[in-house]
DNA sequence: CAGTGGTCTAGACCACTGC
DNA sequence: CAGTGGTCTAGACCACTGC
């Protein structure tokens, strides 16, 4: 058994179990416990660390939900060897980007304040009379198009602009807003490009894209912004991580 | 607040906190629970149903996570008032539409068994001289093809032969020899047919497909099986649920 | 201020696996 | 059989919210 080595901070403002969840994320990344490896078992990492078990346990939910490791009762916990991918976090494709050390560009298209269509009152369960913000922006990253969004925003909010939409993702307005995104239900399919799409996204007509459509809601439940979004299929792809319940 | 009227019992062997999260979707999905609804406090609930308070905070837990419930600190937990979709599941589409209550019809073009390319030999991460299964299968339902399955399978399974894959899923099969897929990563994207790909399902050459690759491990944490999935997009999409962290 | 969810403790008993 | 994860109890203290 390799020195693990975690460690915990009481006085960290940050929960413990987030803490040890860190630490074997990084231990498993940097190859410290390498995939397939048996991990100490709860009570033995619970002890080691001055853990209580369940504290123990909630890190280690954590990652195995995250598909990071493999619990089987009788036998231990191990790395899982298989392929490890990140899965996509409800992040705007902005923050994923940036993230990811590359500089997005918006172009702002069209953007409206007014009535709600009937559709997107439906969808975002809205009353009557509402009105919606209605965006459609086209992303480059490199100077290379990526991906044509339109959006449905529900209610009335300062923040958001077309010059403020140009350098920021909308969930970032959002979160400067108040609004804090927690749930969203997408739907990813696929579909081939019109002349118009085509010309907007450097692609030849009649190529592949990526479709998705989402509809967000925030921390009261309310459904805050749906949309439909297009991307170039050979520079875009969605990764999910399943585990099984 | 409406009579909720959860019910738990404690002699079955299902767990308690997965019959309350069991009662509580119910509750939601017929009703009982309106969108948007409050509940009543963790340790209200516990209480009436006579569990300890981590009991009940564990079946909220799988809601939260679900996207059926949103929890906030010092105010109280409700539906969630926007749309509610059901995830992917880590389920194989033979599943996934036998369970929707429809009829799936395999017919297996190409079988065999034999040497891992080394490609495949990586990507499950094989020792050298493996053999794997390479089987491609055409889905149809209700007599319209669906899908185009390309899949290889590590090691040898004397459940696996052309026959039963015609009657069976192949995660289903797989089950049936003692090995439980429990982590799967998925790569969602798009593609435009070939002429042979639109023949065998039935579209246009150039028409819009959705591709899913897949690499999933069993609960040994051995990669197991991975493949490349063509679906028709006028007839297919993934729909995905995704809770801030 | 009272009430809520977020975190944590220190146990318990059990089913299951591998020897 | 000893060891593992799965489930459950009965609390504790805290940060945060809305009044």
């Amino acid at each position: 058994m390799p020195s693990l080595d975690l460690r915990v901070d009481r006085n960290s403002p940050v929960p413990l179990y987030r803490q040890v969840a860190s630490g074997i994320e990084a231990a498993i990344h940097d190859g410290r416990l390498a995939r397939g490896q048996r991990l100490e078992s709860e009570l033995a990492l619970a002890a080691t660390l001055r853990l209580s078990r369940p504290t123990m346990r909630q890190a280690m939910d954590e990652l195995v939900r995250q598909g990071l490791l493999v619990r089987k009762r009788g036998v231990g916990t191990q790395v899982v060897a298989g392929p490890i991918r990140r899965a996509i976090d409800l992040t705007s494709l902005f923050d994923d980007l940036t993230g990811s050390g590359r500089t997005p560009a918006t172009e702002v298209t069209s953007f409206s304040h007014g009535p709600a269509a009937p559709q997107i009152q439906d969808t975002l369960q809205l009353p009557p009379r509402s009105t919606v913000y209605h965006v459609i922006r086209l992303r480059s990253v490199g100077g290379e198009p990526l991906s044509l969004m339109e959006n449905w925003i529900a209610g009335t909010i300062p923040g958001i602009t077309p010059a403020l939409l140009e350098v920021n993702g909308l969930y970032g307005l959002l979160r400067g807003a108040g609004i804090n995104l927690r749930v969203a239900s997408q739907s990813i399919g696929a579909t081939t490009s019109d002349a118009r799409q085509a010309g907007l996204l450097g692609v030849t007509p009649g190529s592949a894209l990526v479709t998705m459509q989402r509809t967000a809601s925030d921390d009261n439940g309310r459904a805050i912004e749906t949309g439909r979004h297009l991307y170039r299929a050979d520079s875009y792809t969605f990764d999910v991580t399943l585990v099984q319940r």
